[in-house]
Parts: C-alpha cells; sequence; structure tokens
DNA sequence: GCCCGAGGCGTACGCTCGTACATTCTCCTC
DNA sequence: GAGGAGAATGTACGAGCGTACGCCTCGGGC
C-alpha cells in the first residue's frame, strides 16, 4: 500500500553515492554517514532503505557490473566478422584501461571481495559468464574464454603500467589468441 | 648503538600477522590491534616498529610480491628450452589459481590499493618487471608482455570459476599467444 | 654501586562507526 | 477537521579505532 509519498529515486541516488564513494575511497572508506552525506539524505534514511552495508555493497556492484557487461555486448553486438570483433575487443582493453580510473577500481574493488566472499563471487560469474556469450558470437567456446581472460590480463596491466601499451601490442595478442589452430581438430573462428 | 636487547625478529612476526590478517578478514579488517595480538607482541610495539598503518601495510606487501616474483623466476630459470618454459607457465597459472586462496587474495588486496595509490602502484610495476624480464629469458619482449598478461588473466578467471577450466585450456592459450607469428617480421621464440 | 639513555610498553584521548528506536511528518479516510 | 497508518528521520549508545606520550626496564660506562 504505497502511499505516493516514497520516493523511489531514493534507493538509486543512494547506490551512485556509493559507487562515487568507492571510487574515491575504496570499499573500505564507505559508512553510512558519508553515503548519506553524498546522496543529500539523512543518517537514518540508510537503515530505512537498505538493511546494512552489505546489501548497500551488494547492489551498487550489481548495478556496475551490469552497466560494463552491458558496454560489452553492444560494442560485441555491432561486429558482423570476427575481424570487427578483434577490433570492437581492442577497443574495449583500450577503453577499460584508458584514462578512466573509475571502472579500474571499482573491478578490483570488486575482485577482492570476490576473492574472500562467495555473495560477490556469484557476481562476477554472472559478468563472466556474460562476456564469454558475446565473445561466442563470434568465436568458439574455447578461443572465447581463452580471449576472455586475456581481455582482463591486458587491461590490468595495461592500467597499471607507466607507459601503457600500445595498441599495436593489444591487437597482436588478440590476433594470436584468435588465430585458427593450423595443427588443431578445430578453427578458432565461427563467423 | 643497539644496546643488543632489541628483538629483530619482532618486525618480522608483526608483518607475518599483518599478512595473515589480510588473507582472514582483508586489509580494510586489519587494525593495530588485531596485529598485535596476532602477533603477540603489545600494542604499544606497532607504533614503536612502524611508523603508521601504512608503513605496515607497505612493508607486508612487498615482502608479498617478493615471495611470489621468487617462485616465478625460479620456476622459469629451471626451464631450458621455450617448451620447457610454456609448461612452467601453465604450472604457475594452475598453482597460482589452484586450492590457495591466500595468494590469490592477496594479489587482489594489493592491485586495488595500487589501482588508487602510486605507492602501491610502484610495487605491481616492479613486480611486472620482474615477471617481463624472466619471461624474456625464453620469449621475445612483446610476446613477454602478451604472454604475461595472459597469465594474469587465466590465473584471475580460472580462480573465480565454479568450474576452474582445465590444464589443456591453460595450455593451447599459452602456445597460441607464444606461436611463431607466420606472418610477421619476427619469431616469438629466442630460445 | 650508581646513573643514564635507549628500547620497549600501557594507557588514555578523541574520534568515527553501525545500528536501534522513539519520534515526527504526511497524506488518506471518514 | 479528526484520526490513524505508514513513511521517514534525529539521536544516542556501545564499540572499536589510530596514535601520542609518559613511564618502566635494563645493560653498559664510569
Amino acid at each position: 500500500m504505497a502511499t505516493g509519498r516514497t520516493d523511489p529515486e531514493r534507493r538509486d541516488r543512494i547506490i551512485d553515492a556509493v559507487l562515487d564513494l568507492i571510487v574515491d575511497e575504496g570499499v573500505a572508506g564507505v559508512s553510512h554517514r558519508k553515503v548519506a552525506a553524498r546522496a543529500g539524505v539523512p543518517l537514518g534514511s540508510m537503515t530505512y532503505h537498505f538493511s546494512g552495508m552489505d546489501e548497500l555493497l551488494h547492489e551498487a556492484f550489481t548495478r556496475f557490473s551490469g552497466t560494463i557487461v552491458a558496454v560489452f555486448e553492444e560494442r560485441l553486438g555491432a561486429a558482423s566478422t570476427p575481424d570487427e570483433a578483434r577490433e570492437a575487443v581492442a577497443d574495449l582493453v583500450h577503453h577499460l584501461s584508458g584514462g578512466n580510473q573509475r571502472e579500474l577500481i571499482l573491478t578490483h574493488e570488486l575482485y577482492t571481495l570476490a576473492a574472500r566472499r562467495p555473495a560477490y563471487r556469484e557476481l562476477t560469474r554472472t559478468w563472466m559468464g556474460r562476456s564469454r556469450r558475446a565473445l561466442e558470437w563470434h568465436f568458439d567456446p574455447a578461443t572465447a574464454r581463452q580471449l576472455d581472460a586475456l581481455i582482463e590480463g591486458l587491461s590490468i596491466h595495461r592500467a597499471l603500467e607507466t607507459e601503457p601499451h600500445e595498441r599495436a601490442l593489444t591487437v597482436e595478442a588478440i590476433a594470436r589468441i584468435t588465430a585458427p589452430d593450423p595443427a588443431g581438430p578445430r578453427g578458432a573462428e565461427r563467423g
């Protein structure tokens, strides 16, 4: 029996504030008080809308991973040949490891939680599964799996480097991992 | 002018306790009190031996990354052909992503710090640099860089999966990324 | 035998935190 | 306009925190 007085945007604004705060100070720096201040809501709202810290974080990372994977699917969906898919993958690597610290930080914070806690590992598994399925639009499952791992590693390393590697290196690595296996029983490409 | 009464093992024991505590509760769960209790030293020792929380963490992760990279170098140093090197790399991936949650957790905690703070990024850069140099004992620099990223991605993804991928997939990915480039100007192998 | 200085430690201060809960507010019903 | 139900909030409590700092302890110099 909603009276209509409730503010449906409030939860969303709180989640937004949580993500911003994680970027600025890390999961460790998130507190109900800081989130409330940033979202412009009273402290009491925090316990009213969320059962506790954990629901807050879980919901925030659910939204975040959903956003990232959507970009991934969109870019790969727009490709219509394996070569276009390779280009899209290179774009994604360089987008993820580019200037935007935001996604990098949030990803690592999530992985750190996932390494210890099953509820968050579930989140990363869903994410990985959807990424792979998108890659399988263009490549066979084994290749998709390898390529997914390569994307991960290239993005992380590139973001941590003093002099980020150039696009040519990314492109070459992608070409190698998706190259048809000369001696193997199957080709890597589908399209 | 040391009087000889100082306990040189104390610092080490404290660092050990810090790493154990990070594994159990994460960087966020580390406090002077908990570390002191675990190391069996009085609380006052913490501020006496370390300037603060940050020195504690930085020293702990310095030791950790040194340990990991030493294993890496040892395994790759024992290989004398590119094929043996490939086997060693596969071993390392499956060792890192195997049952031992410890190294996985510590790695992610470090990366999370590195994503936000330059002092820790320096640590990861040194680590990456040494790993690459070890890979360059067997492969050319560009391949070493790509392989290093692949190792990272495979380890992370394998550790997060419900059903970790089998060795064959790892081996295939390594073979692909280190395969001599048929059309390229240079082979990937050195040895 | 006495003292002194460095090594080592216990304690207390000031702060932030999560959360429970009594209270206030707002709008609908009659 | 009175009443009430449910939404929203302010506040206070108990706990844990980092760290500063005064005190103790003890080996060595004389």
